[in-house]
DNA sequence: CTTCGTCTCCGACTTTCGATGGATGCCCCG
DNA sequence: CGGGGCATCCATCGAAAGTCGGAGACGAAG
């Protein structure tokens, strides 16, 4: 059984909410919070398994620092913020507080549900449509390799040598290498395995 | 709205899978198959999103070779494969048939509507009890590396260099080597990076 | 007890990789 | 327009990775 907490200042919002969780056997509401403070307090006393955090609190954007609050409590409920607008700025911010999972308040029901399944399962749920604009900002700052960087990069990390992939870029193998090194210091890495790893991390590579 | 085709030759499987899903407002079963052929017929003139399918269809286990039908479409429904062992030798062929998902029978509710709820989203969704097993029987007869290669090979996979894995080991960087290549011809490559992509591939690796 | 297989370890040789330094062409902006 | 920044390309040379052959340990068969 996954208890819920739901935090959203619209009453609305949140009899919404409940009447779709409430269809689901395995997932049960047990509270309802319309402050940030009231959410800490709640997901405090009641140590739900998740919490579903709005981001727009009335005027003040606290839901970010809410939510870092909730997951800096000794039960540490997953939280999965909810918004109106997949422009919001706060989006890093929250994931960055710790949030498991961004959802789009209008998403489709099942959606929903099963985003609450999988942040409860200690998954990150993310909308398509976020996840997309989230990586872009959070990797475009850190790096920014060249077409004919990440097309080399690409080859390496399938396992080509250099003069693998100077065979199937037609060029020389020195160029390959030149190519590499750029990346490497682009990186902060040493070596080819070193790079694969460190590109998978930001997301360049797979 | 996900719509489901249900292929099995016992009448009160059918019923009983029927009934737990209709209570699912998101998905809609739209025909039933008592054999094989009918699964792939239905699969075709229906065009559901999955097909939950039987293993054992009287006699001859032709679920297998039904679930290599069905995906062969052009639809090209998700099939989930349901099962009453989880002893059942052709797990692995229906997952090499191109089945998403492997579920027992006696699958709490709850857990077999999450699973269609996945592989009609695309996701795998395997029964925990038949995952584990699943995972050795696919990758123990293609590879078997000793702790020490795996160990080395983790630490390769890593970025670390040879030296640096030489030390972190209290070993020689020849020795390291000398693991490599056997690592390397077990796994059928001839370069570091390639054997952690195939480690990877493998599920040796992550 | 021997033989075989396997795992672990190692040193010396060859190949590949990575560092260094430099060339050209492009685009933008003061 | 003339330099500064960047992407692309290339050659040389020391360093790392990979190849080769083999040694010691240990257990399972023969």
């Amino acid at each position: 059984m996954i208890h819920v907490v739901i935090a959203d200042d619209h009453p609305v919002v949140r009899a919404g909410i409940r009447a779709l969780l409430d269809g689901e056997s395995d997932i049960e509401v047990v509270g309802e919070a319309a402050t940030p403070d009231d959410a800490v307090r709640l997901a405090q006393s009641l140590t739900p398994e998740l919490v579903l955090m709005d981001l727009q609190f009335g005027q003040a954007v606290t839901g970010a620092d809410a939510t870092r609050r909730v997951r800096a409590l000794e039960a540490a409920p997953y939280v999965l913020v909810l918004t109106n607008y997949d422009t919001d700025g706060d989006i890093l911010g929250a994931v960055e507080a710790g949030a498991s999972g961004y959802l789009l308040k209008d998403a489709p029901p099942h959606e929903l549900i099963a985003a609450v399944r999988a942040a409860a399962a200690g998954e990150s749920a993310l909308a398509p449509a976020i996840a997309g604009r989230l990586m872009e900002r959070m990797r475009a700052p850190h790096v920014s390799l060249s077409a004919r960087e990440i097309e080399v990069l690409r080859l390496v990390g399938e396992g080509a040598s250099n003069s693998e992939v100077a065979q199937r870029l037609h060029i020389t193998d020195a160029t390959v290498k030149s190519h590499l090194v750029h990346v490497f210091s682009k990186l902060g890495v040493a070596s080819r395995t070193a790079a694969i790893v460190e590109a998978r991390k930001l997301g360049v590579l797979r």
